[in-house]
DNA sequence: TATTTTTACCTAAATCATTAGGTGAGCTTG
DNA sequence: CAAGCTCACCTAATGATTTAGGTAAAAATA
């Protein structure tokens, strides 16, 4: 308890603002081109094709996407996911407390009896998966 | 469902890494001078002391922070919360889908038996709470 | 075939993040 | 009181992020 405070988290690479609303769209859409890309996250040219281009040539560079060509045009591929996404958030934190992102996230959404029950089915189910995988 | 995946999370002020560290410092800390966070984060000098305050004073003007004297010196306190970084990482990645997270959770940190019964048990004591506020 | 559109690729500028050196004012202690 | 320390404040350098313009080649279209 009470060491690492620096470089704990320091060193990953986390995906930036704009770089994680281009991950949002390869996750909804999977393999995607810069156009459909585009098409999906700035349907009014917010932003201009070359930036949303750019990005993604920089986000090949560090792994966040990854292409492969179709024709004369690249198709990208989300390589970083929500997963990561939330083990690393839960990290840099929570210094990986579970239960703590847990209670946080109750306080804060401060969600219905049914969405409650909703989540503790789902831990719930976790829970026996679990206790039947210890039992083999 | 599917609208606004620009700038739905890009105007609000989300720490950077460093940042991140000190206010985790900050959070643990409570009201703390520079020397105090820089003592706490650092004690071997890995960043400088004009480096830390330098972050604590931009991060005052972000509202991350603030201050008050005592005499001579700033007492810096924590404006930003855990609860605030989990709501902001919610809609950021997860479009506020609490479901999700929790799954996204629960299969990456892989918690044990017991851990989940832990964890069960929050939410059914956040679930029964709210159902009694609900009769009320 | 000439024009327009679409594309990858290159380049660059503005802003933000990160780090830290220097200065002078106020305390501390010899 | 003088030498040293601590502090707020100012300044700056380096690097990352965010944005987009230009170019040339391929494809579509007129």
């Amino acid at each position: 308890m009470g060491t690492d405070l620096l470089e704990s988290t320091m060193d990953e690479t986390t995906p930036s603002g704009r770089e994680m609303d281009i991950l949002k769209v390869l996750w909804e859409l999977g393999p995607a081109s810069v156009r459909d890309v585009c098409r999906r996250m700035c349907p009014n040219h917010e932003l201009a094709f070359n930036t949303v281009q750019t990005l993604l040539r920089i986000m090949d560079d560090k792994g966040l996407v990854s292409h492969k060509r179709q024709g004369r045009t690249f198709i990208y591929t989300p390589r970083y996911s929500r997963d990561r996404a939330t083990s690393s958030f839960l990290a840099r934190v929570f210094d990986g407390a579970v239960d703590q992102l847990v209670l946080s996230m109750i306080s804060t959404v401060d969600p219905g009896s049914n969405e409650l029950k909703q989540i503790e089915k789902i831990v719930a189910d976790a829970r026996r998966r679990k206790q039947r995988e210890n039992e083999s």
